[in-house]
Order: structure tokens, then C-alpha cells, then sequence
DNA sequence: TCTAAATTTATAATGAATATAATTTCGAAG
DNA sequence: CTTCGAAATTATATTCATTATAAATTTAGA
């Protein structure tokens, strides 16, 4: 995925309001913390982090805002563990790949992807979730193979 | 998708031994369930199915045999939908697109996909799930939508 | 047929997410 | 800049799919 420059609040101000959503703190401060650490958070994880900062923050405000957010469809939902959403607010087309031992989700480019059967169907979103190791865990998994074997 | 022959309860039998899974009616009517509707049902759907035949089936049995089946990796989780835990006895790849009108769930043939970036990661699931409107359901709305313009 | 191990059941518990109703904040009109 | 109705936020209760637990039943090999 293509490097980015990070999000002044001044962007996701004006982001917002381009997009008819009334401007508070908090829709600030989360949709600023999806776009700019896409590390794709869990709605708890946004609370944790962003209650340091902002104690009055509370949990519900966090579902909330991300509904509200999906509603408005400026962000997606990744849906690639059960009973875990998790939200992007990157909107190209890109799958998505969890590593099944550190947990972090990570970004995966598509070259192509061709599908067929599909005459008749109308297709609204379109989701690619992979499952797997990251290459740090990759390779500290081959080294206790090896040492193991 | 292929069109294919509906499995006998003996065929199941067979299949569930083949991969080392002790035999019980619940496990075979469910798995003949799985195999020979397609549906991709819920456990729920599955429950409410299976209950008509055998009075005895508690929810319980079918969420651990389901559980129980994705551990033996002879069934796959359908993610399509968020708090809403579908399953497939078929692993061949293919995608899943579901209807936002009617709720089904439908195959879809994949010709190619291809990625990049991967180097270093190791892929042990791809899931690709569509959200959409399925034939039927796209022709009621555009009639509804000529009626009202 | 018998027996130990595995499966199933009924029930309670979990936990992420949503609903509710009271309180606070926003922002447009004056 | 102030006011005020609408919208957003909070704390709390609730929902609901799923999992855990412990007792009862069933399976499959001896």
C-alpha cells in the first residue's frame, strides 16, 4: 500500500463537513485516529487509546460514531474475524490480511480479481479477508520449526 | 457453481470417518444438511431445520458440531455478514455474495484473482464475500424504482 | 453385552453491540 | 455574541449469538 501524509485535524474537519457530518470532538478525533494509524481498530481498541487522551469519552460514543460513520460510508467495515469489527477508513479497494499470531491486520494490494456467474446480481461492496501469518511471525514460526524438528 | 450429486447419509458416513470423526446421528444430519442444501444457513437456520426431524436436537449440539467441523476443517466459516456465523461444507474456492433484500447467500465462481505484496506473508484462508442484490431481488427493485420515479 | 470415553443436553454465563432516556454540546438565527 | 432547538453524548440497561459447565446419554471397541 502507497505511503500517505498524515491528517491534520484542519483535513478531517473539512472531510467531514464535505461529507454533511456535524463536526464534534470526538468524530474529530476517531475518524483522525482511523485514517492516520490504519492499523483497522476494533471499536474498544479506539476507546482505550483515545480515553487517555479525552477522559469523558465513553464506550457507547465509540459505537456510535463508527455506525454513524459506516452509515454515512465513510468508512468500511472488516469483517475478517468473527465477532471482532474492525473499521478502515480507506476506501480503495484493497483486501485485508490478520495475522493469526500477533492479531494486526494488514493492508493487501489487488492486482486483479475476475469473477463470473455474476449476470443479474448487483454488487454493492466487495470484501477480500486473508488469514495467515505476517512475515515477522512467519519467520520466528520457521525458527522454532526448525529448532524443534 | 457445478451442479453436483446429493450425498446419501451413507456417503456422509463415509466422508466423516474418512477424516477421523467418531459418527452420531446429530453429526451426520447435519452435516448432510450442510452438504446437500447449500444454503450456507446459520446455526440457528440449521436448528430450526433439523428439530422437525429429531425433537431431540438441542441448539447446543449444533453449535459445538458446527465449531467441532470447522476444527476438523471439513466445513468453512461465511463471514458475510457481521454477528452472523454462516456455513459451507464445500472448500472448493469460491466467494459468497449476499442478497441485502431476501437474506440468502449465494456461490460465486471466482475466474482469477491476483495479489501483490504478499512476499513474506504465509495465506492459510481467502475468503471473498460480496454484498449485494441477488437477480430476483434486482428486478423487483428496479420495477419499484420505474413505478416511483 | 459391557465399559470407558466421547457426545449431547439443559442451563448459566459471556461479551460485543444496541437501545433508552437524561444531559450536554453544537451551530444557525437573531 | 447570545439564545435555543436539534443533534450528539453519556450512563445504564438490555439484547442476542455464542460459549462454558456439569450432568446424563450414547458410541464403539473389548
Amino acid at each position: 500500500m502507497e505511503k500517505r501524509k498524515r491528517w491534520s485535524l484542519e483535513d478531517v474537519h473539512q472531510y467531514l463537513s464535505e461529507h454533511d457530518i456535524r463536526i464534534s470532538l470526538y468524530r474529530l478525533k476517531i475518524f483522525e485516529y482511523l485514517i492516520n494509524e490504519r492499523t483497522h481498530p476494533t471499536a474498544e481498541e479506539i476507546y482505550n487509546k483515545l480515553k487517555k487522551e479525552i477522559p469523558s469519552l465513553s464506550p457507547a460514543t465509540v459505537y456510535n460514531t463508527l455506525r454513524f460513520f459506516l452509515e454515512k460510508k465513510i468508512v468500511q467495515l472488516v469483517n475478517v474475524e468473527k465477532n471482532e469489527a474492525r473499521y478502515d477508513a480507506t476506501l480503495s479497494w484493497h483486501g485485508h490480511l490478520k495475522c493469526l499470531s500477533c492479531g494486526r491486520v494488514f493492508d493487501i494490494h489487488i492486482e486483479n480479481l475476475k469473477l463470473s456467474g455474476l449476470e443479474g446480481f448487483q454488487v454493492y461492496e466487495k470484501h477480500l479477508d486473508l488469514r495467515g501469518l505476517c512475515p515477522g511471525c512467519a519467520k520466528i514460526k520457521n525458527i522454532k520449526e526448525v529448532e524443534y524438528d
